[in-house]
Formats: structure tokens, sequence, C-alpha cells
DNA sequence: AGTGTATCCTGCAGGC
DNA sequence: TGCCTGCAGGATACAC
């Protein structure tokens, strides 16, 4: 579910208000996302610490502890965490609680069960934060390094950029999304976009991303922030979930193809 | 290196 | 109303 944009207005609010605040007690109620780590060590490696930040690598939540430790937590598709007064009873769907020293919990809750808490000395110790690309907003994503990498692959574009090892955190929507901004078909094979449509394409990645972070993200089901507002970005979506609508553009209906199993939108006319 | 498939899990919408 | 199928914003492991 969450891309990008949406773990980053989490990270942001969890950062403004975790800080300082330590750890009484974890409480797991169903431990799938616990990939297997015993329940008692991840209590053990967490009570009693507190909190000291909360980042994003890619689509990752870190949640740096004193003394030493790292929480690395994976949204998947439907995870959330929330902020809340203790609740008598864990509600439908709360996996995790972290009951924290002022009596209030931070509550990961995930339908689909598909989302990873991992406990680790330091977040490149999680393999999947370890093998991720470039940050899309940090100074390493360059035009160059752009171009330089698209000539590579023979990748549709599409694939391409919804690989986490090229640039971290971009998925379903948004790589659609930077796509018709960027006027390219996610068809395309990656080796074929030219240096001035790869600056395009680079530009577009920035924007988009900005853009949704200003809007705190895309609420399209599930997404929600951490005091359960949706987002505001579903709103300025071009092409994502509007096959068949006119294009903002130039009216040609948008088209819904499938790759890689996944539904790609795009608009046949501006996007080549 | 690339593609295609199956898998984890639950809920919902649409068709019949 | 109820059943069945396919789909959902993610990522990985596997075969070819």
């Amino acid at each position: 579910m969450p891309e990008l944009p949406e773990v980053e207005t989490i990270a942001r609010e969890l950062q403004a208000v975790l800080p300082g605040r330590g750890v009484r007690r974890v409480r797991i109620f169903r431990k799938d996302a616990l990939q297997g780590v015993p329940v008692a060590r991840f209590q053990k490696g967490l009570e009693g610490r507190r909190f000291q930040a909360v980042r994003r690598r890619g689509k990752y939540l870190l949640f740096h502890l004193k003394p030493e430790a790292w929480l690395v937590a994976h949204l998947r598709m439907t995870g959330k965490f929330a902020l809340t007064p203790r609740p008598d009873a864990p509600p439908l769907h709360h996996r995790v609680w972290f009951e924290l020293d002022d009596g209030a919990v931070l509550a990961f809750q995930d339908l689909r069960c598909l989302g990873t808490l991992e406990l680790a000395g330091a977040p490149e110790a999680v393999p999947g934060v370890a093998a991720m690309g470039v940050e899309p907003l940090e100074p390493g994503f360059t035009r160059d390094w752009l171009a330089q990498a698209l000539s590579r692959s023979r990748a549709p574009l599409k694939h391409w950029l919804m690989h986490q090892g090229h640039i971290a955190g971009l998925g379903n929507i948004y790589v659609a999304e930077i796509l018709f901004g960027a006027g390219l078909s996610p068809l395309r094979a990656a080796a074929t976009v030219t240096r001035e449509e790869a600056a395009r394409l680079h530009q577009a990645v920035r924007r988009v991303l900005m853009r949704a972070i200003a809007k705190n993200g895309t609420t399209i089901s599930d997404y929600r922030r951490v005091d359960d507002k949706t987002g505001d970005f579903q709103n300025f979506l071009r092409v994502y979930g509007r096959a068949g609508q006119p294009c903002h553009t130039c009216r040609t209906p948008i088209q819904r193809v499938v790759q890689q199993q996944r539904s790609t939108f795009y608009c046949p006319t501006c996007q080549r």
C-alpha cells in the first residue's frame, strides 16, 4: 500500500511525537509480522528502550532507540501505525502494541498481515534495507546517474522504476504518475530512453514525489496517517485508476494494461 | 539479466 | 442472499 510519500508522511508524524518516549511493554496479538523471530526476543529487544528518532529509507520505517536498537518496519499493502490512548482490548487488525511509559499505545495494525517488523543493530543489517537503491529526493539522484542506469537495462520502464534496488520507494501508483509527467510509455525499454527523456523523467520523479508528500500521500483504500486522517494526493492523480476516463491533457481515454500482473495506467497519446 | 509464476494474507466488489 | 472469482498500493523466491 504505502509508497515513499506515504511512508515519509508517517515517519514525519511519528518523529514529531515519539522521540523521548519509552517502551514499557510490547504486546503481540498476532506474530506474522515478526517473521519467525521469537516473541520473547522481540519484546526483550524493545522493552525498556526509548525512541530517539524515526526516519524513512525507501518504503521502510526506521525507529532508532536507545540503548542502541533499531525497529525496522515495512507496511507492505495494509500496514499502519497509530498513536492512541490505550484501548481496553485490541481492535480488529491490531497486531502489535508498543505500550509507552506515558500510557499511550503505538499500535501496529495490518489487515492483510503482510507487513514486517524487524529488530536490528543497524538498519543496514536488514537485507531489504541494504538492497535499497538511491533515494530519489536526495542529491545522489541525478539526471546523469539516471540516464546511465537506464541505458544498462532492457526492462520496461515501469518494471525498472518499480525495482527498489534502482530507485528506493517507488510503487505502482507513483510510477504511473511519474511516467505520465515525463510523457514516457511504461512499456518502453529502459535503454531506449534518450538523455533528454531521462532528464524529463528525473524531473518528474522529484516533482511527483514532492507534490505527493506535500499532500500527505494518496489514500485509495487503506492508507491512513498516524492520526487516522487520509492523504489528499488521490485528488490529483492524472492516470492511476482512471481507465477509460479522458486524459486531462488530450482527452484520449486512459488505458489500463497489465504488466508483471499489476495494473498499469497510461495515456497512449501523451506517453511515448 | 530478464520474464513469468506462485506465495504470503484478508477483504471487497462484481458477476451470476 | 449467497457463492465464486478476481483484484488490491509490496516484495521475494523460484524456474526458465
